[in-house]
DNA sequence: ACCCTGGCTATGGAAATGGCAAGCCAGATC
DNA sequence: GATCTGGCTTGCCATTTCCATAGCCAGGGT
């Protein structure tokens, strides 16, 4: 059920292995409500603040805070257009390493979906070329899928 | 780089794809630093209270409240054990639930790792069963991988 | 009988987060 | 030039999260 942790070196001296984990900084950026409904949303589609701030349920105040953040972190970048007799705005959009936040969201939904009681949403996603529906998992360089039980935690060598 | 929305149906009214999400649920319940931290340390193989507290780097009150809380949301159990000598204790270990959460740790671990500077972790996961390295990946039922490019949102029918 | 340890609970305070309300600025519209 | 609108910023307050410290309890060790 649970991981298991090879060769003893994760409890060498009870050493947090997760510390200065990527994991403790991503959740520095993306542990609060908010930055992760602001980026579902520009996956969903949205980009003008407006229009995030309705989506989120949120005030105006908190997403300008989250979105600076977010963009200053590189995970979002503000980009100008202009819609015909409007002015130019900006617009909210993900850059590369934003887009690769994609397989977090798609879990997190999956998760909720399955093991969350009474799940009343509609989101579903799929592949665009083949239109079948897109599942998150877990393979290994071989090729092989990799259920949790299988799944080894290891300090690589210095 | 965005994902696609299809069919126009998200924005039909700027109706909210996202109300009642699961990712809402989700980050009601792992929207702050420390769960999911305790998670990560339990997916890396520690389940003693005194284990968690140390390695999350956060004091006994906060892990007592968080791991009630995951222990009531049904991702962790809370296990009696007893070494030889000892009293009978208790210790957390993943449900069912907790397990699944796997991919969306993995996830945030690889994106963390590829995407913010300064790495400086020595975590790998890997496969038991060959030994290679294992990696999220997003897939769809036609077998396809798909790039975060190719995710189209769409809302299924009532 | 006494202490010690692991695993908590309690209390108080600081910091982060979020809501509400108001104001501001640039440019399009009148 | 006055007004309106989207996209913010500012200020203030409530709530949540977190840290620090202290205390409690069960049961083994002595």
């Amino acid at each position: 059920m649970s991981m298991q942790v090879a060769g003893g070196l994760a409890r060498r001296g009870d050493v947090p292995l997760g510390a200065a984990c990527p994991i403790d900084r991503a959740m520095a950026l993306l542990g609060n409500r908010t930055s992760m409904l602001l980026l579902r949303e520009v996956f969903y589609g949205a980009s003008r603040f407006e229009q995030l701030v309705r989506r989120v349920g949120v005030t105006d105040a908190v997403a300008a805070q989250r979105l600076r953040e977010l963009v200053a972190a590189g995970v979002l970048a503000k980009q100008p257009y202009r819609e015909p007799g409007q002015r130019t705005r900006q617009e909210y959009v993900l850059t590369e390493s934003g887009a690769a936040l994609a397989p977090i969201l798609a879990g997190l939904l999956e998760w909720g979906r399955t093991h969350l009681p009474d799940d009343r949403s509609r989101v579903t996603l799929s592949h665009a070329e083949c239109d079948a529906p897109v599942h998150v998992v877990l393979r290994c360089e071989s090729g092989h899928d990799v259920p949790e039980s299988e799944v080894v935690v290891a300090a690589r060598r210095a």
